[in-house]
DNA sequence: CAGGATCCTATACGATACTG
DNA sequence: CAGTATCGTATAGGATCCTG
């Protein structure tokens, strides 16, 4: 028999990863935020170079709501034409180790499910 | 200046990470691992009970691709009526790490973004 | 260069009713 | 009980073109 206190822990921590899912899922958050990781800082086209299949479209709708969930900030360079460079908050980088075991795990579950 | 091998294995990386995204996300998929992962077994109609705002149609396409992905494992139980638990798999199971930095990053990121 | 606007399709998801 | 079927809406996302 599982006690209230549990199930009220266990509420609390599906909420807890509903939230952490409703900022990273969508097909291209985690690959934008890896892309930016992986340079520290970069540019727009350079983003969108790095990501195979995105359009300019979706990439500028994502990285909003990454800024808007202070994931990342976004710097307009005083150049001539502008440039926008991107680069993850101390926020952002705090997902760096769900990004690598995420990155371990989608290896591992290829293996099982094609490889063997 | 980031050399070839670098490069490569970075791409690698992206595609794992989406892997493992592609399995992961959508509305419900980890609060229903979630949900048979801390009850070790559960059956369809307590699954649903569990998770606010599911439908049972979404619930069972759900466990589905879940089923498919190797992550679940469906059992028909000999009752009247006919009873379906579901268990983890190994490979379930070895997504337990994630979910738990999931649901610690989420409460940072509820107080990140809404609290202080 | 960095995006916004527009148009379009596919899928995700919800609500409800039904069945073995 | 554990789904399936059906119908409907909303959102995600793609393609293309446009602008400061």
């Amino acid at each position: 028999m599982v006690c209230k206190n549990f199930e009220q822990n266990y509420k609390q921590e599906m909420r807890a990863v509903q939230d952490s899912m409703d900022v990273l899922s969508g097909k291209w958050k985690i690959s934008i935020l890896s892309s930016i990781c992986f340079y520290n800082k970069r540019r727009f086209s350079d983003i969108l170079a790095d990501i195979d299949g995105i359009s300019n479209k979706m990439l500028s709708k994502e990285l909003k709501e990454l800024e808007v969930n202070k994931l990342v900030k976004r710097t307009v360079l005083d150049t001539q034409p502008v440039t926008v460079q991107y680069e993850l908050t101390k926020h952002g980088l705090s997902l760096k180790t769900i990004i690598k075991e995420l990155t371990d795990w989608g290896i591992r579950h290829r293996k099982e499910i094609i490889g063997k």
